[in-house]
DNA sequence: CTGTTAGCGCTTTCAC
DNA sequence: GTGAAAGCGCTAACAG
């Protein structure tokens, strides 16, 4: 806490009282022009700034948001906090990010923290291990606003913003059976996550709207809490898969990390990308141009996800007393088509 | 601000004072272990958490960090974000993030307003942009803690962390010279960054110290505020050393952008990496193997460097009154080599 | 139009 | 060992 001019000493240089100033500094129709502006010049040539401990504990609001995702270390993520800070800074809130690292306990206690540390209201995009949201809920009922993001989950009854998920996988399977592939395995995380099942409901459907049979054997879902596991699994399904008889000419991804890693990985075990199999991903980088092959990726505007669920949160926060109805938004993925899904 | 057991309500439902449950909550030794076990167990029972503004209000400090960096969608930032938000929750610090997007009015808005906030320290890695530096030091004069971290400048007296660059420069130089190059271009940016000299002045002792003679017209900088000029730059500059009667066999670039994007243009422009001009760069992107061809790298240790600011400033809070002279830690990058440096 | 006062939740003397 | 009271900086009744 650093050291400010305070109303005191204002009302002591000026010779009025702390409530004159406060009102004045405040813009209150009770306060004659002429003082106003006196107190005005005043703050603004010693810098005044109010005590947002003081206006926070006096107010019972803090004008902070908690954020809670699973890793700062990530495109997407980082893309969303990006648009989450933009809406947040717009409208003069604080945002504290914590990272629950996939874990359900982390998450707990992140959610813990925030809450004692006052927040007006949380979004967060769930850790893909956690199953229990009591915890959550709880402190929704109690008043607290609460906002899912990215990761959408059907436990809680509040505004969600995400991605069409299911639209984009099945825009991307689409993609791939337009350009000839007919055999396409599928990798997915093992989570419970809605995503997940979004994404692989979306890649279904577009295989029976083309009547392709599902085939259960490819798809395979990867151990998604830890990166070690992740590429083991992945190496492990990429063997499996090219070891069949009635082997996958293509591939679709259903994350970012599986998606970059799978590339590597296939360029790892010497298949070559489209003509071996190919591949087309979830995923925010910009970096898809640069990879060997460059590769097609399913988009998320993540940026306008983070936004418009901060704003979704402020309205919850500032207006609730109005009855707002929760809404679901999903917004839409576009497909970047690039090398890794040459027509065959 | 949600609504938590308060003080008082524990004293109420225990029939014993404010001040004896406070003192009881901090183990004070003024207090019976009866009545202490009394109040905690009720205090547990009741999810009690002291309410973070009142308590900041009352000891002039709010256990909160700033942090200012260019962006958030940035690889290298992300990961020492990462450590900062460990070293941090590590000692019950929040941080509150905020993005300077390069420009300078924008980094003091945001430096205002976190000393607005009342925040306990900054830690800060300043825009490309800025060179005005005074009103960060006379925060600082007046008692603000203040940690410098990736980009350090001269210009502020205090605790700085970031990489060796110039060792990593001169390493990747040398590594490109051990590996046959001679003609070594070196693609930086226009900004009088500190980070920016060193990884020149890296690059121009390995040339030295090989006695290959340093050629003013390759090195290029290039601007680096903005995305889609850093990219109209950056193909004018490979362009130019493409055409070049004595052409540059091999190109060390300065940051994370530029050498991705470096390695995209020279694909799109049709030469061959490393046969038509080998590449290394700085950047931390895993995703480096995946790339076409996979990229030779210098990599910072970017978690440890945000981590060691973080604690650095926590200690700078922490016990201002002591003497604690400032220091300058730099930390060692390495090299990945990989296939876009091969052996000429 | 301006001032007085109480109180947000907590810590911290100082009495008892 | 426990309690009463003041005060951190601010806002908002309520008086004047």
């Amino acid at each position: 806490m650093n050291k400010t001019v305070t109303l005191r000493d204002i009302a002591k240089a000026l010779n009025l009282s702390i409530s004159t100033i406060s009102k004045a500094l405040n813009d209150s129709h009770e306060i004659g022009i002429d003082t106003k502006n006196k107190v005005l010049d005043y703050a603004k040539a010693h810098h005044y700034s109010p005590n947002r401990m003081a206006k926070g504990l006096k107010e019972g609001k803090s004008r902070s948001i908690g954020v809670v995702v699973c890793s700062l270390d990530n495109n997407v993520i980082a893309q969303m906090l990006d648009g989450i800070h933009k809406a947040t800074t717009d409208k003069s809130y604080q945002i504290i990010i914590m990272q629950s690292k996939e874990s359900q306990k982390q998450e707990q206690a992140c959610i813990e923290l925030l809450y004692a540390g006052g927040v007006d209201g949380i979004l967060i995009s769930p850790a893909c291990e956690t199953i229990d949201f009591s915890y959550l809920i709880s402190l929704q009922e109690s008043g607290l606003p609460v906002v899912l993001f990215d990761r959408l989950i059907d436990q809680i009854n509040t505004h969600k913003v995400g991605a069409n998920n299911f639209k984009g996988a099945y825009d991307a399977t689409q993609h791939l059976i337009a350009n000839g592939y007919q055999n396409i395995a599928h990798l997915n995380t093992n989570t419970i996550l809605n995503i997940a099942t979004e994404r692989l409901n979306g890649y279904k459907k577009a295989l029976s709207d083309h009547s392709i049979p599902y085939r259960p054997e490819l798809l395979r879902s990867c151990d998604y809490t830890d990166a070690n596991t992740l590429n083991a699994d992945l190496e492990e399904a990429l063997k499996y898969y090219m070891s069949m008889d009635n082997k996958p000419d293509a591939i679709f991804t259903a994350t970012d990390q599986i998606s970059t890693r799978c590339l590597v990985l296939l360029n790892k075990l010497g298949y070559k990308i489209p003509h071996d199999v190919a591949l087309i991903g979830f995923t925010n980088t910009e970096l898809a141009d640069a990879f060997s092959p460059s590769l097609s990726t399913v988009h998320q505007p993540a940026f306008e996800i983070g936004q418009l669920a901060a704003d979704k949160l402020i309205s919850l926060i500032e207006k609730k007393n109005l009855y707002e109805a929760y809404e679901t938004v999903l917004l839409p993925t576009h497909i970047l088509v690039r090398a890794s899904s040459q027509i065959k």
